[in-house]
DNA sequence: TAGTGAATGAAACAAACGATTCATCAGGAA
DNA sequence: TTCCTGATGAATCGTTTGTTTCATTCACTA
């Protein structure tokens, strides 16, 4: 922190007041970036010339100048991890991969809106609603995915897929009581967009997975989950996708158990039965 | 973030103006906290009426008060994670996916082989080569999206799926110079084992993406990447596997720029003629 | 085409702010 | 005590900033 440097070299020419200042900045730098020279002032108990004084002492050209530093270091502290990571080594292609990936798990999964969250799952978890599936072209994979994983929980759990006239259909034969999961990205789908419009429409509870809440479907959707897709090669990432669709899928597992377990085990004695799996 | 909350509440009364702030203040936060009403202006390319205006819709007293809010967001974020966890009562499942997440992320690139890695990009981003991917009943979804990706930026890349009959002549037709992708974990579907090892002897170039180096595709491969995939749900959590297929996609995406930019571009060119995304 | 209503930013205005000035105070030295 | 020096904060000044007003522009309708 270059202002804890600056005082840590002038603490010896600081006078009572200005120290008492000085200590204020250290313990509670966010009175600084947010505040006023009144605000320091006031949290030093000292007056407001004490505050200028003591920026100019310690080399700022005044207050303001103060301020913009100790933004700069709150900026650097927020920064990611991910990006902290690329400005020293910046060519180490699988490192910033790592950084960036672990940023867009950690952004996912805890920034989450925890009463949407619980508020989907619920829904996922209701045996007596359809659950329909549309993604955009790009997130297609793990759309699958979540598909497949939802399908082995219970039953009524179908991707929305195929040509404009199928997927208008489909749409058209949604009923009040289904649930309807979307998931797009920036560049957002029309026919994506459209198809969730028409649903919401027709009363379908729909959730958007998007990359903001100002994604189209996301006006017209009953509950959002914002993701993070930071990109290091030419597509964005679906790994926060991923992860969020995980603890979707857990949860809905957990709310489902009798029927869950029911499931897997017949699947479970399927493949036995056939010989299917191998254990090494 | 009780302002993206808000932003997400009204985005359907927004104007384009509003709304050009409102991505502004989502994607850079801190211009908000630390700035002026000006400095948002300019952000957005607005005029700072607008910004005031925006501040009013989304239910704040002005600007100072939408200030403010994000002020005490960002203080938030700011305090360590350590703190920030537990405060709303523990809500540990969630935590629990994210530490496990984060840890499968972790361990599968960060315990990657790199010469193994190295070799498999430059089979990737061999156009002479067709490619060719075989996943296990678990993974599919992912192994979908991987295909979707490595189709984006070159030509000959297939997904071998469907009935038993068509994948065992897919298999029988391939080639010495191609390259078969297998992506399978723990409970190894015995179909694709069988495959893979087809395919093994019959001299194709075989990676396998496995949960360990015992797995017994890996057995037969060239080269193999272990992926870490450990799961809080019922199902294992392939989110460090995508992790890793970004990687290979990104890879063969450098090797294969001439080519993979003048697809991007086509197909970019006709989503435009045809209108088939929409901006917001 | 003329008219209407919403949207938008330039400009005017008032409040808040940072910086400076200056009177007061404390503590020694003569 | 008296005088002096440095420290300190209240008051002041000029600037910046948030807010409001208003003329212009734009999209759309009759």
């Amino acid at each position: 922190m270059e202002v804890a440097d600056r005082i840590g070299r002038t603490s010896t020419s600081l006078t009572t007041a200005e120290r008492r200042v000085a200590e204020v900045v250290l313990a509670n730098p966010q009175l600084v970036a947010f505040g006023t020279v009144a605000d320091l002032a006031e949290g030093a108990g000292s007056g407001a010339a004490t505050v200028v004084r003591l920026a100019t002492k310690l080399g700022f050209e005044g207050f303001s100048a103060l301020q913009a530093s100790v933004q700069q270091d709150l900026a650097n502290q927020l920064r990611p991890a991910a990006e902290r990571i690329r400005d020293p080594a910046a060519h180490d292609s699988l490192n910033t991969h790592l950084q960036l990936e672990l940023g867009n798990v950690q952004n996912t999964l805890g920034e989450i809106d925890q009463v949407a969250l619980a508020d989907v799952v619920e829904h996922l978890a209701d045996p007596s609603r359809r659950l329909y599936v549309l993604s955009g072209d790009a997130s297609r994979g793990v759309a699958a995915q979540f598909v497949g994983d939802l399908s082995a929980l219970r039953a009524s759990v179908t991707m929305v897929d195929g040509n404009d006239v199928a997927v208008r259909r489909t749409v058209a034969l949604m009923e009040e009581n289904d649930v309807l999961v979307t998931i797009d990205l920036r560049r957002y789908d029309r026919w994506l967009v459209d198809a969730a419009r028409t649903a919401a429409k027709a009363g379908v509870w729909t959730v958007s997975i998007a990359d903001s809440v100002l994604s189209p479907v996301a006006a017209c959707a009953q509950r959002t989950l914002v993701v993070a897709a930071a990109g290091a090669g030419p597509f964005d990432s679906h790994v926060g996708t991923l992860a969020l669709m995980n603890v979707l899928v857990a949860g809905a597992a957990i709310k489902l158990r009798e029927v869950a377990t029911g499931r897997l085990d017949r699947a479970e004695a399927a493949w036995r039965a056939s010989n299917a799996l191998s254990e090494r």
